[in-house]
RNA sequence: GCCCUGGUAGUGUAGCGGCCUAUCAUGAAGCCCUGUCGAGGCUUCGACACGGAUUCGAAUUCCGUCCAGGGCGCCA
């Protein structure tokens, strides 16, 4: 017989029908006599009985009897039966099927499993086995029901991505994954070819050019899921291959395109939540997110904001901030508020965050106490009375408030400020986990510059449209990041399409014409086509799956992720090929235990 | 490349110089049990990542290696 239902889907109306449901052993409990199995598939798990005094007549106890001993844990088992009420009281109603069972009257094993090495009974939390077991069998688990509903919430997600671009008119065009390699951004990874010995592909790190070639060859509105290969070392949120929701659009300006994609993460939300998400998303300027909250993509679920002192204590007698000062530093302060923070943060807790605060790049961290109205700490003496009293007006302090004031070199003082500001949050629960905050972050610049070899870097990537002339003081760029609870979800802007204004930006970031030619030659060119004004955005799928539903690591909504160290555990990629492999592409490895000795080659030269 | 944390039966853990012939749970194997649902009861099996050092004595301290994770750099 063929499977009539699946496991999560019988219930009290189906009692009496005759039924083959197929799935696996997951717990078993013979009493004896009566004997219980937990059949789960993906859609659920169903108790199948097997009472020996309750069969049809003319059923084969002892045969089946027989089968259910080879019934494992995690083995692939058929079983006809019949649906039927459990005996009073013994209902379970944390199942869904839990009103029901299936009397076994036939059962056949599909395929025996041999001891799984860890339990797949997730109901108790805290019981997984370490990663690098998981990992080793995926396969197994994922049969656990949360990482069933994680990629079952991920396709649902996707699927209604696709809905919604295809109902805006988007076309889904897949570029390609073997592509030129270029010198600048992540590295690549690399395909050797066969036809042409000596050559490489690379894999995308990203569709950009194609998507902006495709705005030439008239495709008005693309998207693609995208897979984006970077040969860089993983984070929690950063894994070697990784998805995009890519798209690109003609003839729009900034706010089109995010106007489009507030409509698409509500479109999402509805479909997942049943819920309307708040549009549109508040902006925050790029300056602003980083002088109040000490990132480009803050967390603005809590407080904990910094507020700017550079001109409350320029006057002051302290040495550290009048050099940091002189040097066009910036000093600005946190008010840990006495109910929420001052309190709770000891004078051990403070040198414990001045600790911290050396470690994340902060030269040290200055500390106040309010205490009977007057700021007091070690070094209120090089204050003036009227620089306190100022501080206290401009920070807003009141009894028992905790300052911690920052002071150095712009950018990473408020990188630093940023990273304490998010270690004292999470050490003091101030992080609401249930709130999901969407906002844009815009205003960016175009540039970015080395402080030490004072080289332009691009502060996205080097085809966002300049916002003024590229040779003012301060150059923006028309881009923006969308952001969620303190991560970057994704990148958007607007992009060059005038292909002089575009190897004018490359001059500026120092690609000379011939650099720019070999690597971008064949892009620029197809700007002088006319290429429409069109810009885009990309939407990273495994963070925004991961944020929403609170997984600590990108690693828990990918079906096969790699390791910290980008290998795959499961399979042992990468691994070697073999020698009459390379022989055909004509490479020669310098690692591992081929005869070869960097020292000899570097002799040899 | 660097910094930090960890590695004890198949799995999850306790132990953190001698009470270790290493705890507990789960699992596996066997037996018992007719209403359980992570069933239960009894019996059995099974581990200190690897290599050095310190010490009378090391799972425990130290060094190195390997493995896993978090972070810095990197990620235009």
């Amino acid at each position: 017989m063929r499977r009539t239902n699946t496991c999560g889907e019988l219930r009290s109306s189906d009692l009496g029908k005759k039924v083959c449901l197929q799935g696996w052993v997951r717990f078993s409990r013979d009493h004896g006599g009566v004997a219980f199995i937990d059949l789960a598939d993906r859609y659920g798990i169903t108790q199948i009985v097997f009472d020996p005094e309750d069969l049809p007549e003319g059923t084969d106890v002892a045969r089946i009897s027989e089968i259910m001993k080879s019934f494992t844990r995690e083995s692939v088992v058929s079983v006809d039966g019949i649906v039927r009420k459990r005996v009073e009281g013994t209902e379970d109603g944390r199942n869904p099927t839990g009103e029901v069972e299936v009397l076994i009257t036939d059962a056949e094993l599909l395929n025996k499993s041999v001891t799984p090495p860890f339990e797949l009974g997730d109901q108790k939390e805290g019981v997984l086995p370490d990663e690098d077991i998981r990992m080793r069998y995926r396969y197994l688990d994922l049969r656990r029901s949360e990482m069933v509903q994680t990629m079952q919430f991920r396709s649902k997600l996707v699927h209604l991505a696709r809905q919604y671009l295809d109902e805006n008119g988007f076309l889904e065009i897949e570029t390609p994954v073997l592509g030129k390699s270029t010198p600048e951004g992540a590295r690549d990874y690399v395909v050797p070819s066969r036809v042409h010995p000596g050559t490489f592909y690379a894999l995308p790190q990203s569709p950009q050019l194609f998507k902006q070639m495709l705005m030439v060859a008239s495709m008005d509105r693309y998207y693609q899921v995208a897979r984006c290969f970077r040969d860089e070392d993983s984070r929690k949120d950063r894994q070697p291959e990784f998805t995009q929701l890519d798209l690109e659009m003609s003839f729009v300006d900034m706010k089109d395109l995010q106007d489009m994609m507030e409509g698409m993460v509500s479109y999402i939300w509805k479909g997942l939540y049943g819920q309307d998400l708040v549009t549109p998303f508040p902006h925050i300027a790029y300056r602003d997110a980083m002088e109040r909250f000490g990132s480009d993509k803050p967390d603005m679920r809590y407080g904990l904001e910094f507020t700017k002192l550079t001109d409350v204590v320029k006057d002051a007698p302290y040495k550290i901030f009048q050099n940091i000062l002189a040097e066009g530093g910036i000093v600005a302060g946190m008010n840990l508020k006495a109910e929420i923070a001052g309190n709770k943060v000891g004078r051990n807790d403070v040198d414990r965050y001045i600790n911290y605060a050396k470690k994340v790049g902060l030269g040290g961290l200055t500390w106040m106490r309010c205490v009977d109205g007057k700021l007091e700490s070690n070094i209120v003496k090089y204050f003036t009375p009227e620089i306190l009293e100022n501080i206290k007006t401009t920070m807003g302090v009141e009894e028992g408030d905790l300052l911690f004031i920052i002071a150095g070199p712009w950018k990473a003082t408020y990188e630093g400020g940023g990273a304490l500001r998010k270690k004292i949050a999470e050490d003091l629960d101030l992080v609401p986990n249930d709130v999901f905050q969407f906002f844009w972050m815009d205003e960016c610049p175009m540039f970015e510059i080395d402080p030490v070899s004072g080289k332009y870097d691009s502060f996205h990537h080097p085809f966002v449209l300049p916002q003024n002339d590229l040779d003012d003081d301060y150059v923006g760029g028309a881009c923006f990041d969308l952001c969620l609870n303190g991560n970057e979800l994704g990148s958007g802007s607007l992009r060059i399409h005038n292909a002089d204004l575009q190897k004018a930006v490359f001059h500026k970031l120092g690609l000379d014409d011939e650099r720019i030619e070999e690597n971008f030659g064949f892009f620029v060119e197809a700007l002088s086509y006319g290429a429409p004004p069109h810009g885009g955005i990309a939407i990273g799928i495994d963070r925004l799956c991961a944020i929403l539903l609170n997984k600590d690591t990108i690693r828990e909504v990918i079906a096969f992720p790699k390791n910290k160290r980008a290998t795959s555990l499961l399979d042992g990629s990468p691994s070697k090929v073999a020698d009459d492999k390379l022989e055909e592409l004509q490479i020669i490895t310098l690692a591992g235990d081929m005869d070869f000795d960097f020292e000899d080659i570097e002799e040899s030269e």
